[in-house]
RNA sequence: GGGCCCGUAGGGUAGCUUGGCCGAUCCUCGUGGCUUUGGGAGCCAUGGACUCCGGUUCAAAUCCGGGCGGGCCCA
């Protein structure tokens, strides 16, 4: 089965989501799959808050007015927006779309709260809903119409001080996919490829195993391009009043698509312990007219629980075997399973998902149980890294010209910044260039010669997208 | 934007070419019961589908047209 077939079912399968709503491109989150994502907006709410933005909501509609004011913007969505034409049977006259992002929301506001250098940096999230009219090849959580969206948005008195909200969004990403035990790309893309309106843009790319990288997210420095149409000033000491200099950080429910894409096997999905709905399950094994075993069980959960650990107990009238499969595929961690001997001799059975069926199992004594749990989860997250690292490094192959290249994976080319040049890189690989391939910091990586015409420049990534 | 394909129980399918042997196949699943629980148990009973509208015909899951829904390829 190849992995789009595989994706398709199992996202169905690990009970993430369900498809048969009537409306392509717009799926039901299954109670299961909703917990994860809530869990992945818990790790952002974590990031924001700590580094003191304020959340916030803004409406879903906006009108066309507001929208139509920054002509790349426009350009740029225009042909995917969903449009509120009518109010009951009545025309509007002002037609209202369905936000695809949320600039032209807020950005008028922005102009209202932003008066004097003392309301800057001015630093907002909000998570949220978006809509995009996707016509062809919509696939859950991957190409959707309606998105589940973060967005960041910052305001700041310049040029270098939106710069160092940059780096502090890399930051932000660094700790926010190593939670998630998922490498990523930083890569510049190219001006021909940038977020319609932005000065530059940073994109997160993971590698996906079909050899396509996604996009989870991208790092935008506006310069002034939206506070000039949507007047955002602010009176500075001098008594002048400079346009405000903009950021955002957007990523959406990709981030779930690539855990599911990257972190898997042949038993199903394998969820990050940061964000596994249940870290642990346990298993009860029941001997007639033996002892309470469920009683047991359940006590011993709610210690873990207290002790801090994400817990289910499968007590279903179901064979043990029915429910070991059942959790795999799902994705759960770590699985206990306690019957009368382990009772007796106050251990538990430990399985763990990630390692193959013989090696994955160990006996834990109950006693100190919850903080060996811990150590466990750990490993296994350092596990999941590692080997999603190993195939990203295993994906990326170099060549010093493009036409000799071949177009597998990630292709790493050198590029000079001319443009003509990187369109033709692009049409002998038949790949979109993601660009200068950046270090965690921001800065480019590596030097590198410019495949078509020789000049020094940098290393830049190649590959065919989702 | 251009082209191709598909739609049968909750899921997966057989049947469609050559209309009638369809009171629609098989697996899975749901429900009730008995029996069971250390890697997807068994038996019995039972439930559930031809995407919609129109046409052709004595007769349509099957042929034709349209709608709706879904998938794929190319730009």
């Amino acid at each position: 089965m190849d992995f789009n077939d595989w994706y398709n079912d199992i996202v169905e399968e690990a009970d993430l989501c369900d498809k048969r709503y009537p409306i392509k491109g717009m799926n039901v989150w299954k109670p299961y799959g909703w917990k994860v994502m809530k869990h992945i907006d818990s790790l952002i709410h974590r990031e924001m808050e700590r580094t003191d933005h304020d959340e916030l909501a803004f409406p879903v509609l906006i009108p066309k007015t507001e929208f139509a004011k920054e002509a790349e913007h426009i350009k740029g969505f225009d042909a995917e927006v969903y449009w509120v034409t009518h109010g009951g049977t009545n025309e509007l006259d002002v037609p209202m779309l369905l936000r695809p992002t949320s600039e032209t929301a807020m950005y008028p506001m922005f102009s209202l709260w932003v008066r004097s250098h003392t309301d800057l940096p001015l630093k907002t999230y909000q998570i949220g809903t978006t809509f995009r009219y996707e016509t062809k090849m919509t696939r859950a959580f991957i190409r959707v119409r309606q998105i589940h969206f973060f967005e960041s948005h910052t305001a700041h008195v310049d040029y270098d001080d939106a710069q160092r909200q940059i780096e502090e969004d890399l930051e932000i990403k660094e700790r926010f996919f190593n939670d998630l035990s998922l490498p990523c790309l930083l890569a510049k893309r190219p001006d021909w490829d940038k977020f319609a309106g932005a000065f530059f843009t940073i994109g997160i790319d993971a590698l996906m195993p079909s050899g396509r990288t996604m996009q989870l997210g991208s790092i935008h420095h506006y310069k002034d391009n939206f506070a000039i149409p949507y007047d955002i000033t602010y009176e500075n000491e001098d008594g002048e009043h400079p346009y405000v200099h903009q950021t955002t950080y957007g990523m959406s429910e990709r981030v779930l698509g690539a855990v599911v894409g990257v972190h898997s096997d042949d038993r199903g999905i394998k969820l990050p312990p940061s964000i596994a709905p249940y870290q642990v399950v346990i298993v009860p094994i029941i001997k007639r007219d033996g002892p309470d075993v469920e009683g047991y069980c359940e006590k011993l959960r709610d210690e873990l629980i207290d002790a801090g650990l994400r817990v289910k107990y499968d007590g279903r009238d179901l064979r043990p075997g029915n429910k070991y499969y059942h959790w795999e595929l799902r994705g759960v961690p770590l699985r206990l399973e306690i019957g009368p001997r382990e009772m007796e001799e106050a251990t538990v059975d430990l399985a763990i998902r990630d390692l193959p069926k013989g090696e994955g199992k160990k006996k834990l004594q109950v006693e100190g149980l919850a903080d060996a749990i811990r150590g466990e989860l750990d490993a296994y997250a350092a596990r999941l890294k590692e080997r999603a690292e190993e195939a990203l490094a295993a994906g990326i192959h170099e060549f010093d010209r493009a036409r000799d290249a071949e177009p597998e994976g990630i292709v790493k080319l050198g590029w000079c910044t001319n443009e003509a040049c990187g369109t033709a890189m692009e049409e002998f690989l038949d790949m979109t260039m993601l660009g200068v391939w950046l270090d965690p910091d921001g800065t480019p990586r590596e030097e590198k010669q410019c495949s078509e015409c020789g000049a020094a420049g940098n290393a830049v990534l190649f590959a065919k997208t989702y």
